[in-house]
DNA sequence: TTCCGGCAGTTGAACGTTCAAATTATGCGG
DNA sequence: CCGCATAATTTGAACGTTCAACTGCCGGAA
């Protein structure tokens, strides 16, 4: 097999000091563009790779950014995260960063291996995801100097670090105004206990498109865990009150799914319009069984995320100290994907 | 902030030369108890952790393992292979190892990204997903030594790697048996047109599983490309030929929903007995929309997999040269899991 | 002519670890 | 109590790269 060609091949090969051919691949403005033509044709011809473990020993960077991936938990909302991942993947290969994978039972467990990652590889940077209330996580990172951006916004509002979110105030919003539109009055929402950050953001947006319209939300909305059975459970609840609801939106695609069960069921799939005198229901998050069973629903720009959490982080990285523009705060606005449920 | 520890403040702290410590680390056996006792005692209060760069730097090894992410397809189907990317990072830990990620958009795009990770990263292993005819990564990999597992059999035969497969065929033969049970005499099968290895696989079971019980397989199946449009399609087919099928198995969720569709509806979850007088469908993968809509379908243990992944490559890695049990070549079993639809 | 400044490139050291060889310590038989 | 074998530990070098300091060289001002 082949020796490894190092700086030194490429060195020899082009009759210059290996700090020369270091120089081409650092700060090419410092060598001559004779020179430099020279030594990058050697780099070509050779197929040279600088060593990342070499160069990192130097200069302590790794171009690894690490980020979690959760275990599949409920199934219909995850595989959010996962394309959340791939985007990640691919963002990051051109700016020639490398995603690393962990997985961790809790916040706690997550810091230790912070630490882990930190001491034995150097990890540049961390993407968190799944942000919530007492998350001490960007706490410690913080402290450390370690640099990272969140997928998700801090709902504590303490200290101000770099992060990306969708505006799920504004999809529930958008969702509202949809049905709205289309007739509907009395709108529902199917909505997660109070205190999730994320629930009650999306509950705000449902909220505030009714308000706009002049509608009391009173008596219009279900609080309930997460899942299909839940939905169900509070879809039947909505519909037996005083005045039932002609629509609904919920607060994930579970949910929905659970509420398009009690209200009538649904046909998976085939395009076509929605069947009438059935309950309008749209979901948050469009995963596959949205798409699958035809559910309307609201689609996070999850690659678009995920290059905005490189982009911050690349910021951060190669120009430290200096803060990225907008205070790198970003919040994206999701997409309602209008189906055959509303 | 702290100064970095290394094997060198561990060697002062404990009185000993750094070449102790790291004896102590790699090969405990050579160095006194006491002496050991003392030093561990030093690496533990210090809080030492070895520096992989520098480490690999010596040993050419990364403890770095590098998987593909793939994008999610058609998002029904995906959501597998994030599962089993879950598993790989959750049993590499313990083993000491991390998993890289990676995307390519085919064979040959991934070619080259194995070039640039193991010149710049010295990835330890790859493990490869989505193995298929025409299969040129393998061989790549094989002629370079360097280790890899593949999550999916070597559809060519050519060669023999270390791997591990889901035996889909033992999946649908176990699909179909449990129709048979039932009761079902004709049962149909929608597949993938010949030549996708999976595809034929499964296909082979259900086939195996009717001439078991003596049942003549001819005008029982339709062949069609995945979707779930193509799924109603394919049903509809099915059950328009001379004598109507009873139940269908199904090379895939989408597939199987589609046929769903075809065959009188699908009320999403909420337990209880499958619906009499419809015709019984079985799907493949039980991703998310067929626990969400009830849908009977065959699940593949995904963590058990990535575990033997691991397993594989740890064997290959830790012993050099050294075949792994079993010539390292897992068929795993798949399960049935009943719901409503059959 | 002399000296200085700046550019282009080179040299030597260092990052933290492990390998191979050398040195010192320990135990044992005579 | 010596000599020797073997165990335990240390020393020096090396992995591939970058940083900091240095050497030559050329042109221009004094």
């Amino acid at each position: 097999m082949a020796d490894r060609v190092t700086i030194t091949t490429v060195a020899r090969h082009a009759q210059v000091s290996v700090q020369t051919v270091s120089n081409v691949l650092n700060s090419p403005h410092v060598v001559r563009p004779e020179t430099r033509q020279r030594v990058q044709d050697a780099i070509d011809a050779l197929g040279y790779r600088a060593n990342q473990a070499a160069r990192q020993m130097r200069t302590g960077r790794s171009r690894l950014i690490a980020a979690r991936i959760e275990p599949a938990q409920d199934g219909i909302n995850g595989s959010i995260l996962d394309r959340f991942l791939h985007g990640l993947a691919e963002a990051a290969a051109p700016a020639r960063y490398r995603v690393l994978l962990y997985t961790a039972a809790d916040d706690a467990a997550e810091i230790t291996t912070y630490e882990d990652m930190l001491s034995a590889y150097d990890i540049d940077a961390f993407v968190l995801t799944s942000t919530h209330h007492a998350d001490t996580r960007t706490g410690w990172l913080a402290e450390r100097g370690v640099p990272f951006v969140t997928f998700g916004r801090p709902w504590d509002a303490l200290g101000s670090h770099p992060w990306v979110d969708v505006d799920g105030a504004a999809g529930t919003a958008e969702a509202t105004r949809h049905l709205l539109r289309a007739g509907h009055r009395r709108i529902g929402f199917i909505g997660w206990p109070p205190g999730s950050g994320v629930g009650d953001d999306r509950r705000s947006g449902w909220a505030a498109a009714l308000a706009e319209a002049g509608i009391d939300i009173h008596g219009l909305d279900a609080v309930t865990a997460d899942g299909v059975a839940e939905g169900v459970a509070a879809a039947r609840d909505l519909l037996t009150r005083g005045e039932p609801v002609t629509a609904i939106v919920c607060c994930s695609d579970s949910l929905a799914l659970g509420a398009l069960h009690a209200t009538g069921g649904a046909e998976p799939a085939v395009p076509g319009p929605p069947a009438p005198g059935r309950i309008a229901v749209i979901g948050f998050d469009d995963t596959p069984v949205a798409q699958a069973v035809g559910l309307t629903s609201i689609a996070q720009p999850l690659g678009e995320a995920a290059t905005h959490c490189l982009r911050l982080l690349a910021a951060q990285l190669d120009a430290p100290g200096s803060r990225p523009p907008g205070d790198g705060q970003i919040l994206l606005t999701p997409a309602l994907v209008p189906r055959r449920t509303a």
